[in-house]
RNA sequence: GCUGUCAUAGCUCAGGGGUAGAGCACCUCAUUGGUAAUGAGGAGGUCGAGGGUUCAAUUCCCUCUGACAGCACCA
């Protein structure tokens, strides 16, 4: 006699096991249609699930956003299907449902290519108008074993080998075709729906490691209807149109070319953009007590062995060597050797802790050729690195300061949205558990006292320490890993840095890594996509632009370019002999913030008709009225007063 | 690095076994105009590099380099 109680309290009485189908049929037709699956005491479970007790029953809509997961399960089990329907031979590996979609992962000896995506869909589409019902069954280890080897399906058999004593094995069929499945599903393949796209295909390694083989992987998108879909096709494309690697060729910032791969050629815009940057974060720096420094960029390799970092990231390391010495040097990947040895020249009292060694840091990574994207991960960048040397007791101060900092400066580029993450322990790691359980203890803690809520990420740390990950979120809602926060007691053993207590003793300082924007290649990449090339006016290369109407205007257009440089602003006066629609037209792609139109009337006036970026509106106003507008919009925003 | 796709003018792209084409940008001339494209003319390419097949290769084949998407990697 199951007792089922509803979300609304209420409870109702079934003579003997029920299915979820059956309890939405009692309580009424429209529920009986619309219900997809049901939350059973608080787990997602099919709606043909036979409940024998008393229990807690929610159930799915589609209205419900729970159902997207559900959709695209299932989505990529009717792809399986039609691929194999399609593609006689081909083996079946996993296909789970991902942000904005699903994949399917498959084993064929000719991967699939994007031209066979259409036969694939159209197959997709005749499965899902079949609307067949999904039913589970219920199988034992061995018979779900022989079945799947029976079908040459490999990898099958070997997921099923690997599931542990306790999985109960179950399999989902929909008409003919089955798959090995933890499930839930919809009720049938028509539940999925029309609002899916297969989008490409990619390679992917069996089991996420590189060493196993290489399936076929295809992604599609799926949603609950055409609205929701377009709606993602629509943020695709915007995200196209914000692209940093495009922006940066038609803002004239940047580029990068085979004879120096994965490296930036600055351009004059471009660089411009860069100092501002770090002018502003050099100035925050010394308003939280950092001092900068300037390392070297070869380093004889045994430092990077007393490190660790030559065992550890050698393959990554560019090398250099001269025909006359017997030595091996690295371009430093990383400036904390370096800092250690800044900190050690000399004895330190514990008067001067905690030490902010920050410094620009250059640095050279040979990153695999297929991690490469434009600006944003390149083997060549600059971070803005800094390290704190402190006693444990101030690592909970520090963090606190930290953050406080972090917070400050990403509000002031226009990011005020960010997570957390906290990495853990490695596999791969230098030092004790002893240590590690300390260090993993104090960030902790810190972060408890700095207000900050994060996820763990398990097993992410870096080598030497437990780490902070600060994910700032952009205007289209993507995510982007910038700042990093290190604990770190293994490299100051290492690299043997001490310093004097108040009782004359020798002692260990502990060692924060920590970075806010990261690389400054990749934040400025971040940056222009995240506002789509309209950098705010203190950012913009070109802030503003003077525009001519007529030749008579020219001169007086060149003296209003002078002063607004005088003022510090950075300006370009367009006297082209073309008419003001034109530069208008050409001076509003260029993304300058403002532009100043001079004609005859202006120049007589000693006016200027003041347009901003995105704004077609514009009005008159003196030149030494603009000036002071412009000034104060073009402030960085630690110099406002 | 792996799988796949791609590489033609500064940019965006078309073409195709018989020495290359458009639009924009650029240069020249005319035009002096009031807020997102004035008109006409001109110049610009070893078709990514190397090899092969062929009477002939930018086009077909192979190798390499680079780019793009995904995977793997990211101290």
């Amino acid at each position: 006699m199951p007792a089922i109680t509803l979300p609304d309290g209420s409870v109702r009485n079934y003579p003997g096991s029920v299915t979820g189908t059956t309890i939405a049929a009692s309580i009424g037709p429209g529920l009986a249609r619309a219900a997809i699956a049901m939350v059973l005491d608080g787990a997602l479970t099919d709606l043909t699930h036979e409940i024998d007790h008393d229990a807690h029953v929610r159930f799915i809509t589609r209205e419900n956003e729970e159902s997207l997961p559900l959709i695209r399960h299932d989505a990529a089990h009717v792809m399986a299907e039609a691929v194999q329907a399609l593609y006689p031979g081909t083996q079946v590996t996993i296909g789970p449902a991902i942000e904005d979609g699903f994949y399917y992962d498959f084993y064929r000896d000719q991967p699939f290519s994007a031209d066979d995506l259409p036969a694939i869909e159209a197959k997709m589409r005749e499965i899902v108008a079949g609307d067949v019902p999904f039913t589970r069954e219920v199988w034992s280890r061995d018979q779900a074993i022989s079945f799947f080897a029976t079908r040459g399906e490999k990898f099958k058999v070997q997921l099923i080998r690997d599931l542990p004593d306790s999985e109960e094995i179950t399999v989902y069929r929909q008409g003919k075709w089955l798959d090995l499945c933890r499930g839930p599903h919809l009720r049938s393949t028509g539940d999925v729906g029309n609002a899916f796209k297969l989008m490409k295909v990619a390679g992917a390694f069996w089991r996420g490691d590189h060493r196993n083989p290489m399936l076929s992987r295809i992604y599609g998108t799926a949603w609950r209807n055409n609205k929701e879909l377009e709606a993602h096709l629509n943020r695709l494309e915007e995200a196209e149109r914000r692209d940093h690697r495009k922006l940066g060729r038609q803002m004239d910032l940047f580029h990068v070319q085979e004879e120096a791969v994965g490296c930036v050629f600055w351009h004059e815009k471009g660089w411009r953009l860069y100092r501002t940057i770090e002018n502003y974060i050099r100035r925050r720096q010394q308003q939280f007590g950092y001092s900068e420094v300037r390392t070297p960029q070869l380093v004889d390799r045994t430092l990077w062995e007393k490190s660790g970092h030559w065992q550890n990231y050698r393959e990554h390391m560019f090398i250099a060597e001269v025909e006359h010495e017997d030595k091996v040097l690295a371009v430093k990947p990383m400036n904390c050797p370096c800092h250690v040895q800044i900190f050690k020249h000399g004895l330190r009292s514990y008067r001067e802790l905690p030490i902010r060694m920050a410094e620009f840091g250059a640095c050279h990574r040979f990153e695999p050729s297929g991690a490469l994207h434009g600006i944003m991960r390149t083997r060549a960048f600059t971070q803005d690195d800094a390290h704190i040397f402190c006693t444990e007791e101030q690592i909970v101060s520090e963090t606190v300061t930290f953050v406080e900092m972090l917070q400050l400066i990403y509000s002031d580029f226009g990011f005020n949205d960010f997570s957390v993450k906290f990495s853990d322990r490695p596999t791969l790691r230098a030092g004790s558990d002893d240590v590690w359980d300390q260090a993993e203890t104090a960030l902790k803690l810190a972060c408890a006292e700095a207000g900050v809520e994060y996820v763990i990420n398990p097993g992410e740390g870096a080598f030497y320490g437990p780490k902070l990950e600060f994910v700032l979120r952009d205007a289209i809602g993507r995510d982007w890993q910038c700042g990093t926060f290190q604990v770190d007691f293994v490299l100051p053993e290492r690299l043997d840095a001490s310093y004097i207590t108040a009782d004359s003793r020798r002692a260990r300082p502990v060692m924060l890594h920590r970075a806010v924007v990261g690389s400054f290649e990749r934040f400025i990449g971040i940056l222009i996509e995240h506002c789509a090339g309209r950098l705010p006016v203190w950012l913009a290369p070109t802030q503003v632009a003077v525009a001519s109407i007529v030749t008579d205007a020219n001169e007086y257009g060149e003296t209003v370019v002078a002063t607004l440089k005088d003022a510090g602003l950075s300006a370009i006066g367009d006297m082209r002999n073309e008419k003001i629609g034109a530069k208008i037209r050409d001076l509003s792609l260029a993304l300058i913030p403002y532009i100043l139109v001079v004609g005859r009337r202006e120049a007589h006036e000693h006016s200027v008709s003041i347009r901003r970026l995105g704004n077609d509106t514009q009005t008159t106003m003196s030149l030494s009225d603009v000036v002071e507008i412009l000034k104060a919009d073009a402030k960085a925003p630690d110099m406002h007063s």
